[in-house]
RNA sequence: GUCCCCAUCGUCUAGAGGCCUAGGACGCCAGCCUUUCACGUUGGUAACACGGGUUCGAAUCCCGUUGGGGACGCCA
């Protein structure tokens, strides 16, 4: 049978980085043995959950490339059948009311703390006659869950693991107000989607076992479980949304690849041999949960940013201006005019070479989007020295006569600095004081690139303003 | 506190008893290339947490210690 996946993330933040890896595993699965991979949105905390929420979830799978299959499903739209299970739960004696209040809850734990026993619920109720409820007190529902024996699942990721029952209290199932709680929605909606595979954070290990007592009780087929081990800090500490993991759509908006977060989080906690660029097919054919490690991982940016680099260098050139183009026309700023696209597309082979990320190749670009006057940074002033603007006073003549080939650009300048200067200079003592001055930088792609594209009159006229003295350094 | 899980270079990992003098990648350092920066390329730095077993032989198996992480809500 072909395996069922979901991922489930609840709305109450936005989609960060380890649900989205964990969103990644269960479609890289269910693609690998063609499988169906489902989405479920856990929106039953209505308080908490928002549709801003809902939004940023789906734009960042789809960001991501992570396409689900058929409808997504809502849980909140099923609260109905939850109490359905759940009542069917208390009509066969598998579950009952408890009347206990908050105030003896916590007591219950405290107590059991102190008494060196696992805390939770005593099940005072479990037994009761129903009769001696208080009168005015809404009860929730327990479910009535076995306390001798063990709970043992066989986890793909985490092999057997083994729960002795009486570490587990019996849960609530419905709230006082009728609503289902989440590990009884969990499973009902699961056994209801037919999910087969349940990959998810090693956070819901312990869930688990609570799970399958519940499954158990329903005499429902019990799923695969695998649980991935958590994405952690550069601190090791655990990466949650309270310890500001970031939303994937800042990931987006630094400037990264979709394809180079999947390749990223792909190898974190999971390697094929010694491969490192791993493509979106490969990735197919060979992911397994299975062997994904059972240690959690650090998050390291400076990885990251490595395997964004070379994605980088990938990319068509069309298609990283017209990247360039959208973040532009997100922030509202419009997008490029004729020259300016013509310009970045004819520069952007070099320019891509040199950036890790978007926001880099951002900034880079600009040598080709300024408008004059352009700005010299300090250490561009700082070449631009009595000494250099003369030779670029002696130069220029030159290249007044120069054709503007990229070629012929510099053999112009190495010639004026080989033969016509004196005393005799090497190339980089002209080269750099014209790449300061025509690029206001000290860095930049290779100058006489930069000069083709940008075109004699431009170049002409940024040299003009430098050797006008509107430029010099004390 | 109770329970569960984990442990190879700084980080991500390869490694399923001899192939390990422990491999790759990122980072870092140095050389080469070079008009800058980058790319590329060559070389280098750096790890089996500790202690006991088992075995002819252990990074690999077992036990313990230490260290780390996670779960214990009428949150999901």
């Amino acid at each position: 049978m072909a395996p069922v996946t979901r991922f489930a993330p609840s709305p109450t933040g936005f989609l960060h980085i380890g649900g989205a890896r964990t969103a990644l595993f269960n479609y890289l699965f269910a693609r690998h043995h063609g499988g169906v991979f489902r989405l479920r949105i856990e929106d039953t905390d209505k308080q908490r959950s928002t549709p801003e929420a809902i939004d940023a979830i789906l734009a960042g799978l789809r960001w991501l490339g992570l396409d689900w299959d058929e409808e997504v499903v809502f849980q909140s739209a099923r609260a109905e059948r939850h109490r359905e299970v759940a009542l069917a739960l208390l009509k066969a004696g598998k579950a009952y009311r408890c009347y206990a209040t908050p105030e003896e809850l916590t007591q219950m734990r405290e107590r059991a703390r102190a008494e060196g026993r696992p805390p939770g619920y005593d099940g005072r109720w479990r037994d009761r006659d129903p009769a001696e409820a208080p009168a005015g007190v809404q009860p929730v529902i327990r479910f009535k869950a076995p306390r001798e024996g063990e709970q043992a699942i066989d986890d793909l990721v985490q092999g057997k693991v083994t729960v002795a029952n009486r570490q587990l209290d019996d849960m609530i199932i419905l709230r006082s107000d009728g609503s289902p709680t989440y590990m009884h929605s969990v499973v009902v909606d699961d056994h209801d989607m037919d999910i087969t595979h349940v990959i998810r954070g090693d956070d819901h290990l312990t869930n688990a076992f609570r799970q399958r007592q519940l499954y158990d009780a329903m005499g429902w087929p019990v799923p695969v479980f695998a649980h991935i081990p958590l994405i952690h800090g550069a601190d090791g500490a655990k990466m949650s949304k309270r310890h500001g993991a970031l939303a994937i759509g800042a990931y987006r908006d630094e400037g990264y690849l979709p394809e180079a977060l999947r390749n990223y989080l792909l190898r974190l906690g999971w390697g094929h041999g010694d491969e490192e660029i791993i493509s979106d097919e490969q990735a197919v054919e060979w992911f397994d949960v299975a062997d994904v490690g059972k240690n959690p991982a650090r998050f390291d940016f400076v990885k990251l940013d490595s395997l964004n680099a070379h994605y980088l260098r990938g990319r068509d050139d069309e298609s990283i201006v017209a990247l360039l183009a959208a973040r532009r026309t997100a922030r509202g700023e419009g997008g490029f005019s004729d020259t300016q696209s013509k310009r970045l597309l004819a520069g952007m082979a070099s320019l891509k070479q040199r950036a890790k990320r978007m926001d880099d190749l951002e900034s880079a670009s600009s040598v080709y989007l300024a408008e004059m006057p352009i700005t010299y940074n300090e250490q561009a002033v700082k070449l631009l020295t009595a000494d250099a603007l003369g030779h670029l006073a002696g130069l220029r003549a030159l290249l007044e006569a120069s054709g503007w080939e990229r070629e012929e650009l510099e053999a112009t300048t190495r010639q004026f600095a080989e033969e016509i200067a004196d005393p005799p200079l090497k190339l980089g003592k002209v080269a750099q004081p014209l790449r300061a001055a025509i690029t206001g930088s000290k860095v930049s792609p290779p100058i006489f690139e930069v000069m083709e594209i940008l075109g004699r009159n431009s170049c002409l006229e940024r040299l003009d303003f430098c050797l006008n003295g509107q430029v010099f350094s004390k």
